[in-house]
DNA sequence: CACAAATGGTTGCGCGCGCAACTGAATGGG
DNA sequence: CCCATTCAGTTGCGCGCGCAACCATTTGTG
């Protein structure tokens, strides 16, 4: 019989890393908001729906989804915004009348060359705060843990 | 006059930190998630509120705000759903009576028990993944990126 | 060929969130 | 000492999300 019969177990939530992993990324989120919410109006979804449209030529609702891991309800009411702001359109594809494929639209283009960069230079000077060693460490954890989680693409 | 007169710079979202970030984060919390929502019915905040408020003897709502950088109508109504299960109780601090303090329930030491190992055990299962040289580059990198975010405590 | 099952996408609904406004209590300056 | 300001915490409200149900189309199977 000791003298603690029941030492009890502690979590400090500040130094728990799924906790930390998600204010972090939060932070993140915030620290790159600046970008597209103040300066063109975007929200998350319509953001990430206007990476993935851009990068491709066209691509389906499906595409989405599955490339930025969303609900497809929400890709769904992004995409209606965005061509309600006339900055994606959808055209009917020929071959399977259940899917429309979804384009950038020029203003949408135009929109889409300016902000590219300036996203990509946020992420960099994110990411300068870090050595080259602390970014390969951190990058090199990063993989590992997605590919544990099954998160890659 | 090059061949090549605008270059359109791409943006590949699944290589793009701050989205890979939040989806490591979601997927981090859906992994923890079977703890403490299938096994005790919490929800995010409510396990949040019982992790800061299990570490403490009492605190306030203000301070539980504070370390898990939830708003404090999350933390208000969190603390109430908790309140209502008898997990926690909150008596007026004879100090200021704007403020409550709040503190465990004997119900609520025993969930935060037996809970709390469980949460311990799931971080180190998945962090198990990484190498040790990993954890430490992967770590060591959180931390310079919450030091320059001001995220920490 | 017909009908059941699956698939792409949209929509009604309930819920949780943050904002702003509020209550009640403490504080500070004239 | 009073009144304006600040502060802890709660609540009404609008909004965005995910779930489930739905529509239209396609695919698979007997």
């Amino acid at each position: 019989m000791t003298v603690h019969p029941t030492p009890e177990r502690l979590l400090e939530l500040t130094a728990f890393v799924p906790f930390r992993l998600n204010r972090l990324a939060t932070g993140v989120s915030e620290y790159l908001a600046a970008v597209y919410e103040t300066r063109f109006g975007l929200d998350i979804p319509q953001w990430r729906v206007m990476a993935t449209v851009g990068s491709q030529h066209e691509c389906t609702a499906q595409y989405i989804a599955a490339s930025t891991r969303m609900h497809k309800t929400r890709v769904s009411r992004a995409v209606a915004q965005l061509e309600a702001r006339q900055l994606i359109e959808r055209g009917s594809s020929t071959a399977d009348r259940r899917e429309r494929q979804v384009r950038l639209t020029k203003s949408g283009r135009r929109l889409y060359s300016e902000l590219v960069p300036l996203a990509l230079e946020r992420e960099a000077s994110l990411l300068a705060c870090l050595s080259s060693e602390q970014l390969t460490g951190f990058l090199t954890g990063m993989e590992t843990l997605e590919r544990f989680l099954q998160l890659e693409d």
